[in-house]
DNA sequence: TCCTTTATGTGTCGAACGATACAGAATATA
DNA sequence: TATATTCTGTATCGTTCGACACATAAAGGA
C-alpha cells in the first residue's frame, strides 16, 4: 500500500525544525500562524492538514527540542559516571546549549509558556511537567548515588536537587540576556563548587 | 490653582497596583486591555486617560513593583553589614517575596516579558535593563567587600555575581512552578554552601 | 481514461486585540 | 447662572489572531 493522492510539496520534518525554533525563540503566546508560515514557507491550510493545529504543532516542536538539544543536556544524567559528574555535565552542556550560534538562547522547555494565558493552559502544563520530570530525573540520579555508596545518606538530596535545578533554569535567562558561553561555564563552576559543602552536610543541621 | 474639570471616579493608586499584580500573574502580553478593566474596575478610556497606553500603564506597574517588593528584595544589598549577608539576605527575602500568599509568584522584572515580540522590544529592553543593574548592583557589592577588606582580591567576583544573579532568577521559574517557601529558602541556602568554596579560590585555579 | 484521494493557494471567517470618537455628566471658574 | 474643563460610559474603529471553505492541482488505482 503505497502513498494515495498528491504528494506533499515541502519536507515535513525540515518545516517542524523551522517551527520549532521559532517557538523556541518566541514562546508559545509569542508565534503567530503568520510567523510559522513565514518560517516554515507552508501556507497555513498545509500546516494544518500536516499537524492539526497550533498546539499540536508545538507538542511535536517540544517533541524535536527533547530528542535533540534537551537529549544532549539530559543524557549526562544516565551515561555519567557518578551523580555528581551527571549534575555537572548537565549544567556544562546546558551553557553549551543556550549558547549554541546561530541557534535561540536558552531552553524552550523553561522559555516556551511561562505564562497561562485564556487558550495555552494544556501546553504551559505539559511544559511544567516536563520541569517536573527533569526535577525528578535529577534527583533519582542522587539517590541512585546514595544507593551506590557514592554519595551519604544525611543531606536533604531533594533540597540539593532543586538547587541545580534552578541553577539550571536561571541559565535561561542568563542566556536570553545575552551571557556568554565562558560566563556560564563559570557559573556552573561556582554550582558546583557547592557541592563539597552539600554532599557532606547532615539534614539536622539547619534548613539542610 | 485647584482641580478643574470633572474629578476622577476611582482611585489611581489602587488601579495601578491591581493593574501591576496582572501584568505580574500574566507577563506584559499575556496581560489584554480586557483583562486590565476587569482588574481595574475602570472602563478603557478613563484607563487611557490616566495612564496614556498599555505600556505605559505596564512601565508604571514596573516602577510601583520596584519601589515595593523589588525594594524590600534589593534593599538589603546596601542594608546589609557584609557582602556575604548582603547576598544571602537578597536569596532569602527573594523566596519569601516569591511565594508570598495572594500574590503572584516569582517576579515581575523576571518574568514580565521574557521573549521580544512584535510591539513589546521597548518594554522586554526595560526589564533586561532592569536585570542588568541588579547584577551590576551585586557585583558592586562584592568589590566594596574587596575594598574593605572582607574579601580577598583573587576570585572572579564577577563570576560569582552572574551565579548569585543566576539562582536568584531561577528562584522565579521555581516559584513559579509551586516550589514552597521551604524549598526556595533550601535552594538559598545551597547556593550559600558555595560561598566558602568560592570566595577563597583564586582566579588562577581553573575557570574561576 | 476516469475516479478517488490528498495537498495546495486564495480568500475569508468570527473573535479578540489595542486604542478612540463621541456625547453626556460632573466639577471649578467667571 | 454660564462657560470652560475634565472624566465617564457606550459603542466602535482598523488590525491581527487562529482556523478553515473552497476550488484546483497532482498523485495512485480501476
Amino acid at each position: 500500500m503505497t502513498e494515495r493522492g498528491r504528494p506533499r510539496s515541502f519536507d515535513r520534518a525540515a518545516a517542524l525544525r523551522r517551527a520549532m525554533e521559532v517557538f523556541w525563540a518566541q514562546g508559545y503566546d509569542g508565534t503567530s500562524m503568520s510567523d510559522l508560515i513565514a518560517a516554515m514557507n507552508v501556507n497555513s491550510p498545509s500546516i494544518y492538514a500536516a499537524f492539526g493545529c497550533k498546539e499540536a504543532l508545538f507538542r511535536e516542536a517540544v517533541a524535536l527540542y527533547r530528542a535533540t538539544e534537551g537529549g544532549r543536556i539530559w543524557g549526562a544524567m544516565t551515561t555519567a559516571p557518578s551523580a555528581r559528574a551527571a549534575i555537572e555535565t548537565v549544567l556544562r552542556v546546558s551553557a553549551e546549549e543556550f549558547t549554541r550560534p546561530g541557534k535561540p538562547r536558552g531552553c524552550l522547555i523553561v522559555l516556551g509558556a511561562l505564562h497561562s494565558d485564556d487558550g495555552n493552559e494544556a501546553v504551559h502544563r505539559e511544559l511544567q511537567e516536563l520541569r517536573a520530570e527533569n526535577m525528578k530525573m535529577l534527583l533519582q540520579r542522587l539517590k541512585r548515588g546514595v544507593a551506590e555508596g557514592e554519595l551519604p545518606d544525611g543531606p536533604d538530596w531533594r533540597a540539593i536537587a532543586t538547587f541545580y535545578i534552578t541553577v539550571q533554569q536561571g541559565m535561561s535567562i542568563q542566556a536570553r540576556d545575552g551571557a556568554s558561553r565562558k560566563a556560564l561555564f563559570a557559573v556552573a563552576d561556582c554550582a558546583m563548587a557547592a557541592w563539597g559543602g552539600l554532599a557532606s552536610c547532615r539534614r539536622d543541621r539547619g534548613a539542610l
